[in-house]
DNA sequence: CGTGAGTTTGACCAGTTGGTCAAATGTTCC
DNA sequence: GGAACATTTGACCAACTGGTCAAACTCACG
């Protein structure tokens, strides 16, 4: 946040939600470059220059939009905690992750976009906030391996097969709904991951 | 193939192979809507016209390639043998796959940039092409548990992991990368992949 | 070689897009 | 009620983009 959320007119504060809002549909759907700004404006209910009045421009919208989701977006990840119980910790960050496929695929759809073309406007997040965070979580992994609560399995394709596998069904939810017809594209995902992880990773006695 | 491969010049050969090549690298990296004719004319050497004189529109250079790649894309999926050892079929799928996350990175990217802008490209071909591939490889799932060869798991979602876990590793590269050094991206893939599916697929006795 | 078909190109066009600007309209607050 | 400030807009612009076209050039082949 540039300005303080303080010193916004009622106005200001309306049309800059409406705006995020707004992009995270159009861009999720689009892209960045795919993404016009009037299809923004018009979304939001603003004319083309009133939108650019509250943001500079396209490439502000954007970072805005992705600043604000990527710290919603990995609160579950910060939230496992170390003193839990290893698998149920785990188990509980997949199935907050698969909910969070179901609830907020534009947020997943809009990483995704941007991953896949290398990322130019996220690079920075990743390589110090997201790293940092992945380096914690692995180091936990590797403490409940030890300790033999956990089979060994490597942590950092752990983590990894845990974002691709639930966010899969966010990112193309296009290929999944058509396999999965007439049964809803979600059906029986839980049951799936959970079984797969409690095979995985139940340490063998 | 609308012009048969037989009535083509030296020259048309060799153009229309660089252009569907260039094509792949900047469609892949950039989304139908990022990518440029420009661009794809130059990565091929040829002028903008002089590519428009190969393909009629950037439409239909996109879509010779999706149908070019489609089929090597799925190909490891069609050589699953239903008279094979089961569990051993599945990993050896999933290793191709893996390895075509390391060898066809581009390819990856292409579809996964397309499905999950839903696609509008490719539904016709998911929905019927890959739609009916599926439903035959859940079949010979589905069998294999019958016979008690292969531990009971939702046989779609089981393809959709397989999906999930190998393809991520070509369209999340930056991030995979990032958050594996300052290891390879992919050391330990397979071993984690292969545990993993041993364990989950392993039927019980 | 020369001729007709195949290939290449520069110039061009119309539509789209991100962004600007001055003027008009609203809002706040004394 | 009016001055200062915030908001909104229509008109506009330059850059980019997909695509066209006629003219020039190159190549295969008799």
């Amino acid at each position: 946040m540039t300005t303080s959320e303080r010193s916004l007119t009622r106005i200001q504060k309306r049309n800059r939600a409406a705006i995020l809002e707004a992009a995270l549909d159009v861009f999720s759907q689009n892209g960045f470059r795919g993404a016009t700004v009037d299809q923004i404006a018009k979304a939001a209910g603003l004319s083309k220059p009133n939108l650019l009045y509250y943001f500079p421009s396209k490439e502000e919208i954007f970072t805005a939009l992705l600043s604000q989701l990527l710290d919603s977006w990995l609160a579950p990840l910060r939230d496992l905690n170390a003193d839990g119980e290893p698998l149920e910790e785990i188990l509980q960050y997949t199935r907050r992750k698969l909910e969070m496929s179901r609830e907020m695929p534009r947020e997943s759809r809009l990483f995704a976009n941007e991953l896949v073309q290398g990322a130019p406007r996220m690079i920075d997040q990743l390589s110090t906030d997201l790293r940092v965070l992945v380096d914690d979580t692995v180091m936990i992994f590797e403490t409940w391996m030890t300790e033999g609560k956990l089979a060994r399995v490597h942590p950092r394709h752990l983590l990894f097969s845990i974002w691709s596998l639930t966010q899969h069904y966010a990112d193309f939810d296009v290929q999944v709904r058509t396999l999965m017809a007439p049964d809803g594209p979600m059906d029986g995902a839980e049951e799936f991951l959970e079984n797969l992880y409690r095979k995985m990773l139940t340490p063998a006695n």
